[in-house]
DNA sequence: AGCCTTTGACCAGCG
DNA sequence: TCGCTGGTCAAAGGC
């Protein structure tokens, strides 16, 4: 916090992008030390972590999309299972409303299927790439809401996009104004929201 | 007309 | 081998 407010500058939003990236990172390390949630569910979803922790370059580059949507975490993984596809990860995304579903993540999606899981309360949603008939796009995700908290939507993606869609999130510019108000959440954002 | 969502049916993996 | 379950297909209807 004390480099963003030394360095804060509106000419230098990627700095400060960046740092407010890295303050929400180790925000969550520590979260997930003391109350042992996010970290450990992500870990036994996913079974198995690819790329841990960013490295600060890559927060970088992966800062706008995991903040654009208020809070996501991501967690990559591969699966054993021969049916499900091989590699894939998980990103658990605050919608704005309980209407926002799917969440905008830049890409365009179209919805081909619905499924109840059994014991799950929320419906699972599958969608896949809109392009995927024009340039063969295996990206596929599926959207599930999370029972205890339905502003929460679990957002599995499979598969990458070869249709060469760019992953533009409409919402980038709401990176710093995001991270207030998740440090308003916890309490810990005192004085101005600039 | 074209693209989308909905939804029941079908298929394949797993125990 | 069989039943259960999750992922996908495809027809129908809406926008």
């Amino acid at each position: 916090m004390c480099q963003l407010q030394k360095h804060f500058d509106p000419m230098k939003q990627d700095v400060c992008q960046y740092l407010a990236v890295e303050i929400l990172s180790s925000y969550d390390k520590a979260l997930s030390f003391l109350n042992g949630t996010a970290l450990s569910r992500m870990i036994s979803k996913g079974k198995e972590i690819i790329s841990p922790a960013p490295s600060l370059s890559t927060a970088k580059l992966q800062s706008p999309q995991l903040l654009a949507d208020s809070s996501t975490k991501r967690c990559d993984h591969a699966s054993n299972s021969t049916k499900r596809k091989m590699v894939s990860w998980t990103e658990y995304v605050h919608a704005r409303s309980r209407e926002e579903v799917p969440p905008r993540d830049g890409y365009s999606w179209r919805k081909y299927g619905q499924k109840h899981i059994l014991g799950v309360k929320y419906p699972r949603e599958y969608y896949r790439c809109t392009r995927r008939g024009l340039s063969n796009c295996a990206a596929t995700k599926m959207v599930q809401r999370s029972e205890t908290e339905p502003t929460v939507l679990e957002v599995i993606y499979g598969g990458s996009h070869s249709c060469g869609q760019e992953n533009k999130n409409p919402n980038s510019e709401l990176v710093v104004q995001a991270m207030c108000d998740r440090l308003n959440q916890e309490g810990l954002c005192r004085g101005s929201n600039s």
